[in-house]
DNA sequence: CTGAATCCGTGGCGATACTG
DNA sequence: CAGTATCGCCACGGATTCAG
């Protein structure tokens, strides 16, 4: 077992672990990826770490309370480092972790997705509802 | 303009849609993909057309009243198609479309990202919490 | 500037019962 | 088998206010 590299021991876990179980935790987990939130403040932070006013402005309409919230549950799930600089005015800087990034990646494939076939969508959604 | 490829309309869309506004549509399409049971509905089609009842056993905890929404509007945003066969008693079946086909790739990897890094998440929420 | 705390409405969602 | 209809809770999330 300690000769398992990273690597091998994912892949175990993902053979182990399986989403469509209601108990498994990684069921919870999704719940918390399926977030309002969580694609955009990955994808903000992609181009490196952000200020929370930054942040905030980034991504329009996002609420302080939300903002924070969200932040702070990345946060606890090692998905984002907080950095305080004691200065006046306080300073905090988001970034990603090794582990934030790799689910940025999976996560900006989504936001991108959405982007580039939202007409097809909204195409279907017209036939769909003149059909009815 | 109808010389450009679907492709390369896909490509300009992307340009032109952008989630990080709040009254962009892409927005509202990515509040949709959050979903708690959009990834798995995705997933649970991903080896081909599924029964409705067969869907519902697959997908442990889903309530029938939010399989059947769900799968609504997946079949609204042309994400899956829904098949009626008139018999005793009735039979539908449910397939992903190739647009739909298109975001189960994508969100499979989401679905995966999480069975892989789950155990990595609990390290990190342990952590976080025996700190504070 | 970066939050924490509180109030409070809305709707997401589960449970249950009923139908073709 | 594959839904629809209805009720009811509570938690998600916005607005506002206070604080370090």
């Amino acid at each position: 077992m300690p000769t398992m590299t990273a690597a091998q021991r994912r892949e175990r876990a993902r053979t182990e672990y399986d989403a469509f179980l209601a108990a498994c935790p990684t069921r919870k987990l999704l719940d918390r990826l399926s977030d309002k939130w969580v694609t955009l403040i990955l994808a903000a932070l992609a181009n490196g770490p952000l200020r929370y006013g930054d942040l905030s402005r980034k991504i329009a309409g996002v609420s302080q309370k939300m903002l924070t919230q969200t932040l702070r549950s990345l946060e606890r799930d090692g998905l984002v480092t907080r950095t305080v600089t004691m200065s006046v005015p306080v300073r905090v800087d988001y970034e990603l972790t090794e582990l934030g990034l790799s689910l940025q990646a999976v996560m900006l494939s989504v936001k991108r997705w959405a982007e580039a076939n939202i007409e097809s969508v909204e195409a279907a959604r017209a036939a769909y509802d003149t059909a009815s």
